[in-house]
DNA sequence: ATGAAATTGAAAATCATTTTCAATTATACT
DNA sequence: AGTATAATTGAAAATGATTTTCAATTTCAT
């Protein structure tokens, strides 16, 4: 976590940006939590142990967490934005239950490698891409 | 246009809703444009020629015009919700230029099989996928 | 035709996100 | 350490798409 919080530190300085107990205290909740957050969710988090913290600040630094290269937005369909953890996580998609809401992280090469391909014969330069898999899952089965 | 005219007012019928002017009006529109229409664009081309139709109902219909299976909302991630043609189209997914925002068709069948391989495999029962490339096209170049 | 039930459109509510702004704070530079 | 300056903060308001409310109107089975 450590290491993560001096590349953040790093990319304020880069732009010139200041270091402030807030911003610290809202990565350190990012950090801690190991799930898709959305911005309230956790400012939620942030909020219990610093009411000082107001959402805005929460919403900001959210940004700044994501131009650093700390997280990377996902996004399930729901007008939600949530983040999840991007430095030190290989890149995957997601398979979302449509009855429980649970998700599932999946990655596969053959895709992955089958989508660069696809753009290249389309001439165009692919960035990054989004793929999820809407479905049921084991527990909640077919109807 | 006949045929889905009429897969419309079946769909109505069935669930008990009523056959409203306004409510052909609106699926007409939106079986005229072979486009990717938000609610706002497609309340615009209504409005255009009955100005007697409300942006709700616009909205409302375009709710019903997907359940009766003729469209499916698109998500490019932009917040817009998007409704693209889907009786008598085959399913696709798509790239989006991160520059000009134009966006292309693409359609690979050995991903799509790869697609469902991979639900097997996690004992998921797959209903739908999206799938969208972000990147530069032909003309944009990239940077 | 009639009446129950659905529909309509304007306006208001919702909800996530984004901006505004005056007061506060971090940082570079004496 | 003190100071100037530029960034930051949080509350509140603005935004923008979507969704609900409700009284008046319309549809359609009978």
């Amino acid at each position: 976590m450590q290491k993560e919080i001096e590349l953040f530190k790093e990319h304020l300085k880069k732009i010139n940006l200041k270091v402030t107990s807030q911003r610290l205290k809202v990565l350190e909740a990012f950090l801690k939590t190991e799930k898709h957050l959305s911005c309230e969710e956790l400012f939620l988090i942030v909020h219990r142990n610093a009411p000082e913290v107001g959402y805005t600040t929460v919403y900001r630094t959210l940004k700044l967490i994501q131009k650093s290269g700390l997280a990377r937005e996902v996004d399930f369909g729901d007008r939600v934005s949530r983040l999840e953890h991007e430095y030190g996580h290989q890149h995957h998609d997601h398979m979302v239950c449509l009855k429980c809401g649970k998700f599932f992280e999946v990655y596969e090469p053959e895709i992955e490698a089958l989508q660069d391909k696809l753009a290249k014969k389309k001439n165009f330069t692919p960035v990054r891409h989004k793929m999820e898999i809407f479905g049921y899952c084991r527990e909640c089965g077919k109807k």
